[in-house]
DNA sequence: CTGAAAGCGCTTACAG
DNA sequence: CTGAAAGCGCTTACAG
């Protein structure tokens, strides 16, 4: 039977190479303790041949799978698509794969995948948790199962997240919103569950009320990081008594889609009302003015938690990670007074 | 030993139950063959005790992974990404995971990629291949690796393929522009290696010369479908003596790279300069004027892509796919004669 | 330095 | 209907 299928096994080079297949796998792998003329018949004999270990029969026996589950909320968001090949190249960079999974914000299917991946024996999982708590990530995380959460945290479950900080860039924007003579600025905010949500409401109202603004509940729209939302928002901001001067839409997506109604109404950004927006796809700056935004740095991100997620996987204790968010000066907002860029 | 450790496994059920291994796998597997009284037993004890088959030696015994290899040239790319997106939802809709895999164009990366991917006993491999041939899709292919190529194909590699036309579309699009009167119109085209980059242009030059205008050498570039060529092409092209009135850019990322470089100049698309793109990133329709593209029916060929895969993978023979591409004509050519959209 | 053997956790003929 | 046993393809103590 051996040797007569379609796959070689290292039970072919051994012969072939009249061996034992415990000295094709010590010469193969490398370690030490094999001479260096069986070494070189080995691996020629396995050169010859093509064989090439079969990873499942490795991963059983040393219950290593060099996988990683990546589990994202909604990868069609560029940010979170960015992130997603961000972190492919540093698992990749470090000698792992990574398996990837889209929940599309659903709790049920995140739970869904979670058991998957682990039934798949995964080393480490790396996800943007969806918004609210879920059984199955919470026994994974009970268990001690090597995880990392990006860009969100959940109350409840205690483990390392690498994230950016929108407080301080935020509060940049205001102050540039601000010394552009704008003092109506409403805010499309993200759900109140995340964390980046909450903190860029807040960082938002603190730096208004530093400056003597108020910040009435009118102008405080609360959307779900997704495009229709920011339309919607935006809708009911513009069909305000006394509409805002100024909106900044807490994620692309939003802002996406609060542009997509301020065009609808005929209105242009920049001059008509000035949009503030959040993260920093591609088409950003080719929009007529290019678009003021809150970068967040997608690719440490993502090079960032891998780290953090392998040090967990060797068995180390990682600590959390928060970068820092920057403001990028363009035209939407109106002539900036000190333009950085 | 067996039970003691933190992962528990086939025996400790069976031992639990009171019935062999074979046993608690046929109850678990619905398998037939197994009394109701029996079956009722096991799945109590598994589901008390928190058993989950591991899938990895489910895999070495079955030799079916149920899982696919998907190496794309540039995930980065809107187009790509949404395709990956579309593929791994429908891999899940019929229970396979999909592992990504970046290779950046990288056609010794791709190498590693499928070595790897084949390694790890995938059930079939998903690509669009990078320009040029690679000795392990060749050996792949040969080797009979379930396998198909999506968006692009390789001549000399025998693989199903799935795509989209866009020669109909492409005509669509110059009868569009020269309705609106123009004539001298350019095209950034994709490499000449791939069948998508020279379909566009000989649906292009033939259309032209069927109205009866003619594309001189100088109206041509070729781009390599990523951003920086898009800008550099359409900088060329602007510098021209006689530049264009029309530029036809044949891919998202090189019609954004354009954009830039027109905008760069303080020149204004639809006005002074007729744009227009391939593929219909969500962006398209905020420019200003919103961009007149030529669209792919990406969510079905995704869908189609791992269809046809699948029926490969259960030992099926599987042909190739074309699907249709279609103009949507918004306004960054000028006011369309007959708008459609 | 090398080999025989056990075992990773399953599934599946083969008996009964 | 159920079980004992073999085997998927590796790696790794254990001997020598």
């Amino acid at each position: 039977m051996a040797g007569t299928g379609l796959r070689v096994t290292i039970a072919d080079v051994a012969k072939l190479a009249g061996v034992s297949t415990a000295t094709v796998s010590r010469a193969l792998s490398g370690a030490d303790g094999v001479s260096a003329q069986v070494r070189k018949k080995v691996s020629e004999t396995a050169d010859r041949i093509g064989y090439r270990p079969n990873e499942l029969a490795r991963s059983l026996r040393t219950t290593r799978t060099r996988t990683l589950g990546l589990v994202v909320s909604d990868v069609v968001n560029p940010f979170f698509g960015e992130l997603a090949v961000a972190i492919e190249e540093a698992a990749h960079a470090s000698g792992f794969s990574v398996i990837l999974c889209n929940t599309n914000e659903d709790t049920s299917r995140q739970d869904e995948y979670i058991q998957l991946l682990r039934a798949r024996q995964i080393d480490g999982l790396l996800l943007t948790p969806a918004l609210d708590e879920s059984p199955a990530l919470r026994a994974a995380a009970l268990e001690g199962i090597p995880m990392v959460f990006v860009d969100r945290a959940l109350p409840a479950v205690e483990v390392p997240v690498v994230r950016a900080d929108g407080r301080r860039a935020t509060k940049d924007l205001v102050d540039h919103l601000v010394g552009l003579g704008h003092e109506r600025i409403a805010i499309i905010s993200g759900p109140r569950q995340t964390l980046t949500g909450r903190e860029r409401l807040d960082a938002f109202r603190a730096r208004m009320r530093r400056h003597g603004l108020r910040v009435p509940r009118e102008l405080i729209r609360v959307g779900n990081f997704q495009m229709r939302s920011g339309r919607v928002a935006a809708a009911e901001l513009l069909d305000l008594d006394e509409p805002p001067t100024a909106v900044f839409a807490a994620d692309n997506l939003m802002a996406l889609g609060a542009l997509h109604e301020i065009r609808r109404r005929g209105l242009r950004i920049g001059r008509d009302l000035a949009l503030a927006g959040f993260d920093d796809p591609p088409w950003f700056q080719l929009l007529d003015p290019p678009m003021t935004t809150v970068a967040q740095p997608v690719k440490k991100l993502g090079e960032l938690a891998v780290e953090t997620l392998l040090q967990t996987v060797a068995g180390a204790t990682a600590s959390s990670h928060v970068l820092e968010c920057s403001l990028i000066v363009r035209n939407s907002c109106g002539e900036a007074l000190s333009p950085r860029q």
